[in-house]
DNA sequence: CCAATCCCTAGCTTTTTCGTAGGAATTATA
DNA sequence: TATAATTCCTACGAAAAAGCTAGGGATTGG
């Protein structure tokens, strides 16, 4: 039951996204350098969270990337099931339901898979980006505050 | 953030168990038959539940399983941890915390893991085995009815 | 033009999962 | 007591998944 370096990795570029690119576009490997991450890998994970429409791209020189939408109407639900897939613990709950259990309604741990899955999207539906943006950047004031004394 | 076939399983027979064994022990070949598993595999899952004080065992012939506790005294959350390790969507969060994370204080993400982890633990320790037995009972009972209108 | 960047995908290495195999220890029963 | 049924233990192996690396193509600002 852990999450993948997709999940923990991308949801971290993405924290980086909402706090360095405010108005602008960033390209991957300062990001990449930032988060200590494999630029080639990060390239990867910045694929998926294009294709569900959470970051934008501008090509060429001087290109980068850019949150798609404001961080507030982000969640983390949306990123880290862009990265990972269905966060349901088994494939039989996935709410993309293609697999078919030979148990179909007989199956009793079925109604647990269901509700662990619930919890989860519950929880990370409810947190937005923004949330962890402000996180990030409060802990950063602290710190520099810290220093400066 | 899947559960393996450890977790599922075991789980199924934890029901088996509760359902099948209810004042005596069952071998674990008939376990494995009614639920379709490999008796070795099976075999190294009890090991697990046994070690973390689920289930007994009588040994030598005519020996076999049974729960350690009333079903209504093992929660699912007990089971799952005992087949699958923390149910923690990552290292740096597991309950026995021996992970030591550089960014220590300093991670926005950590918070979501923890948030994550503790809407796990609830939901699986709110579910008792008794539930899950009283709900396979149910079925089959259901399902007996039908067959003989 | 060219250097910087995003885009695409094939392949490789390591780790984890999911078992298989087989022998040792134990015990009811004939 | 011999035997068969069972749990116990551990080593090994195949397959799948994770976690990258590599490299070439497309695009574009300077």
């Amino acid at each position: 039951m852990k999450l993948s370096t997709k999940g923990r990795y991308g949801l971290q570029a993405m924290v980086d996204l909402a706090v360095y690119s405010k108005d602008r576009h960033i390209a991957l490997k300062s990001i990449a350098e930032r988060l200590c991450m494999s630029e080639n890998y990060l390239e990867q994970l910045m694929a998926l969270l294009k294709k569900n429409e959470l970051v934008s791209s501008v090509r060429g020189a001087q290109g980068g990337y850019f949150l798609a939408k404001d961080p507030a109407d982000i969640t983390i639900g949306e990123i880290l099931r862009a990265l990972e897939g269905s966060l349901a613990p088994t494939d039989c709950t996935c709410e993309d339901n293609t697999y078919h259990c030979t148990l179909d309604g007989k199956c009793v741990t079925r109604g647990v898979w269901e509700k662990i899955r619930d919890s989860i999207n519950k929880v990370v539906d409810s947190i937005s980006l923004k949330q962890l943006m402000e996180d990030y950047e409060k802990i950063n004031e602290e710190a520099s505050h810290i220093y400066y004394i």
